[in-house]
DNA sequence: AAGAACCATGTTTTT
DNA sequence: CATGGTTCTT
């Protein structure tokens, strides 16, 4: 039986959709069931066409879109084995399906971007190549760009200084990554086509394997992702959809006319097109923001989206003096509508870029209300995980001197660049790598002379240990990296105790991940395991599944693609911010529109929209008027309006000056929460809340100044050993009287905060060191 | 070789 | 401001 897309289609439209071979583009607007289509569209295949799941192909963007498509398809057929992943997931798949045609001496470990940046500093030490001549950065981003666009660049015609080093840089980044046996995320692209290109048969192969083809988000596709489809869907059984207006990837090569050009690629397979513009998600208010803003855009197929939801509630804008005013507006918006009933769930704030994370975050911690963060510094990217993870890469590939470097020397051994050089160099001169030195005693013996003869003995021991481990058990594996190698033991004695707690708690988390693995794919083994963190799949899923709890959602307009939430706060909304300006010169204004289009259209209920009249950027305040997309928004959007048509709404803001309030209040002595300050009329919130909200100090010049507010539950931890309490008045010797802010370190080298009266101000000194200078006041 | 202290530098968005 | 790179000191 056939499963119904949807029941508010056309005929026409539930023809088109229905019909499963040959091309089909959707063309859909926000909120109109894309996504939709393409898992009833897999389900039909797999139930009406009788195909095997594993012969149909769905491509997404995003591992998250990819993880909900997935379960959506479970939903409906409980069978199921579709490749249902990102571009880059399904490059890896095949290339590690296919790894003799690459050539490699041992199985290939993804670079990940930090890794890829070392590498690129050892490329500039070998062209001689001062990265104050040529940025780094750039040739980076030249040869990304190049490989995705399918450059040929050994044949390319350099045009300027950049490209002129970024070619030569290019060769030598190839070499050695071809030695040490790396693939880095664009090759997961790049080498596909390459294969398919030059191998008939091979493509041959592929193309039957996977005889539907299905993507979502085409407009986001670039070059070597378009190509890579062109080759494999050539049999035509390709759908397609997409949203033109939501194409937001320009700056990573993605081309939208990829999309406008659809029918004409696949004219000749008589090609269908299915326009959908019923939007199920959001209200009329909504919906008509969200046009007035895109419609401004010239390069832009027409195309209206409406509703039959109710005309909802007026969207509200809210100006507010500064990023911090800002931050203590949503939560306390979030909180209020909370206790009228919402769940934390049903909020998403979304930002330009992921530095206004922070604040937001700040905010939302200060009254306690539970949150999570999307993207962002993701747990993979964090160095003690990643140290695990380079063992991990090395024993897959004992090429993987990027790993080596990385993690040699961690706890630190007494191996510095001299001895990892001439380690190096041993292996080159043997032909053999380095774990093979490490681990025969012959070769070992020869290279480890001299003052770092020990340090490498026990480096060896590490290795040979870790040799043991059961490579088709992950956890197993992971559990002894962390404690044959002497992370743990380096990360415990860190600087902060709270900070080693986590890195170990993170370092458990690894293990934790690899036994789920390995319990969910018992065959995967380590390469398996190494294959799923790589692309950070896992950690996203882990990611949702803590989100099962009801938390709000912080996350960059990008990353919210996709999503849709009942009540959405887009902050930031500024001329500078968003759209977003650097060297006083918008990138691309129709993009940056686009963006406020997905981010305006992720709303199914509710809008805010807030600007900071003033925000820190880099230690600098600027000043910044509203964004030109508010002015266009159509006014009647809005709750209420003035003769400029429209008026910004304070919205928990007070019209009293916040900083004057408070700096009366402190004089008082007393300390006033932010809500009774911003929020006068509000439900009265309990003072305990905010027991660390005095952030306003006195300077020398007597000015009023925010102090730096890392208060929250970074709240300084006090040891029983430590001599005085935060708050207690102290004299010293040498800088006089003073406030103890509080202690941190580790107990044999703690260190003691005191705010010292003027002249000397804030100090920070070593216990040991001055606890004979110091005495109560 | 390791750590502290200094300076410079530059900032989207993601796989 | 925060990160990274460099130089200086031990």
């Amino acid at each position: 039986m056939r499963i119904d897309v949807h029941s508010g289609m056309n005929p026409a439209q539930r023809e088109a959709i229905d019909h499963l071979d040959g091309p089909l583009l959707v063309v859909a607007g926000a909120g109109s069931g894309k996504t939709r289509v393409i898992t009833h569209r897999i389900a039909n295949l797999i139930q009406v066409k009788e195909l095997k799941g594993d012969r149909i192909l769905a491509i997404t963007f995003t591992n998250k879109a990819a993880r909900e498509m997935k379960e959506r398809v479970h939903r409906l057929i409980h069978l199921q084995t579709p490749w249902i992943t990102t571009f880059h997931s399904a490059g890896l798949r095949l290339l590690k399906m296919e790894t003799q045609h690459l050539g490699m001496e041992h199985p290939f470990t993804i670079l990940d971007p930090d890794d890829q940046k070392k590498l690129f500093k050892e490329v500039y030490k070998e062209l001689k190549l001062d990265p104050k001549v040529v940025e780094l950065k750039r040739v980076m981003h030249q040869i990304s760009e190049w490989k995705n666009q399918l450059v040929n660049i050994e044949k390319h015609e350099p045009n300027d200084d950049v490209s002129v080093w970024a070619q030569k840089a290019a060769a030598v980044y190839a070499r050695l990554c071809h030695e040490r046996c790396h693939l880095d995320f664009d090759d997961l692209l790049v080498r596909p086509v390459r294969l398919f290109e030059a191998n008939p048969d091979l493509l041959k192969k592929w193309q039957e394997r996977f005889p539907y083809i299905l993507v979502d988000e085409y407009q986001d596709t670039n070059t070597a992702q378009y190509r890579l489809l062109r080759l494999l869907g050539e049999h035509g059984n390709i759908c397609a959809t997409g949203d033109p207006d939501q194409a937001i990837y320009g700056w990573r090569g993605a081309d939208i006319s990829n999309i406008l050009n659809f029918e004409k690629d696949y004219q000749d397979r008589g090609v269908r097109k299915v326009l959908l513009e019923q939007n199920y998600r959001s209200t009329k208010v909504i919906l008509r923001a969200a046009q007035g803003v895109v419609q401004n855009n010239t390069q832009r197929e027409n195309k209206t989206i409406r509703t039959d939801n109710p005309e909802g509630r007026p969207l509200t804008l809210v100006a507010v003096d500064d990023e911090l005013d800002e931050s203590y507006g949503v939560a306390a918006k979030i909180d209020s509508m909370a206790r009228a009933g919402r769940k934390w769930a049903d909020f998403a704030v979304f930002y330009r870029t992921n530095a206004q994370s922070r604040i937001l975050e700040d905010g939302l911690r200060r009254r306690g209300i539970p949150y999570r963060i999307v993207g962002g510094l993701r747990f993979y990217d964090r160095e003690e995980v990643k140290h695990v993870l380079a063992w991990l890469k090395l024993l897959i590939n004992p090429a993987d001197r990027t790993c080596l470097d990385r993690v040699a020397n961690v706890p630190k051994r007494g191996l510095g660049d001299k001895a990892l050089e001439n380690l190096y160099q041993m292996a080159d001169d043997q032909l053999v790598t380095v774990p093979e030195i490490l681990a025969q005693d012959d070769l070992l013996e020869r290279v480890a002379v001299g003052r770092s003869g020990a340090p490498l003995r026990e480096l060896s021991r590490v290795w040979r240990a870790l040799l043991r481990l059961p490579q088709q058990n992950p956890s197993a594996c992971v559990l002894g990296i962390v404690e044959l190698t002497g992370l743990e033991d380096h990360y415990r004695k860190a600087e902060d105790p709270g900070e080693a707690a986590d890195r170990i708690a993170n370092m458990r988390e690894v293990i934790t991940a690899a036994e789920q693995y390995h319990s969910t794919y018992p065959e995967g083994g380590l390469s398996g395991f190494l294959e799923l963190v790589s692309l950070n799949t896992d950690a996203e899923a882990r990611e949702e599944v803590g989100s099962a709890q009801d938390r709000v959602t912080l996350m960059t307009l990008h990353a919210a693609k996709g999503l849709e939430f009942p009540i959405v706060f887009v902050t930031g909304v500024e001329q500078g911010v968003f759209p977003l300006m650097r060297n006083g010169a918008i990138g691309d204004l129709e993009e940056e529109r686009r963006l406020m289009y997905v981010g305006i259209t992720r709303a199914m209920e509710e809008l805010f929209l807030s600007r900071a009249r003033c925000r820190m950027l880099y230690g600098q305040t600027f000043h910044n008027e509203p964004s030109q997309f508010l002015s266009e928004i159509p006014g009647d959007c809005f709750e209420s309006r003035d003769a400029t048509g429209r008026r910004d709404i304070p919205l928990p803001t007070s019209h009293v000056n916040p900083k004057l309030a408070k700096a009366l209040e402190a004089a008082k002595g007393r300390l006033t929460t932010a809500a009774q300050m911003k929020r006068p009329d509000a439900v009265a919130t309990p003072e305990e809340e905010y027991p660390d909200d005095d952030d306003f100090i006195e300077d020398s010049l007597g000015r009023i100044r925010r102090r730096a507010t890392k208060a929250g539950p970074e709240a300084p931890i006090i040891l029983a050993s430590d001599p005085y309490r935060p708050g207690e008045r102290v004299v010293h010797s040498t800088f006089g009287r003073g406030l103890v802010i509080g202690c941190r370190g580790p107990e044999d080298r703690r260190s003691i905060q005191i705010e010292f009266d003027r002249p000397v101000g804030l100090k920070e000194l070593q216990l040991a060191f001055a606890a004979g200078k110091l005495s109560s006041a």
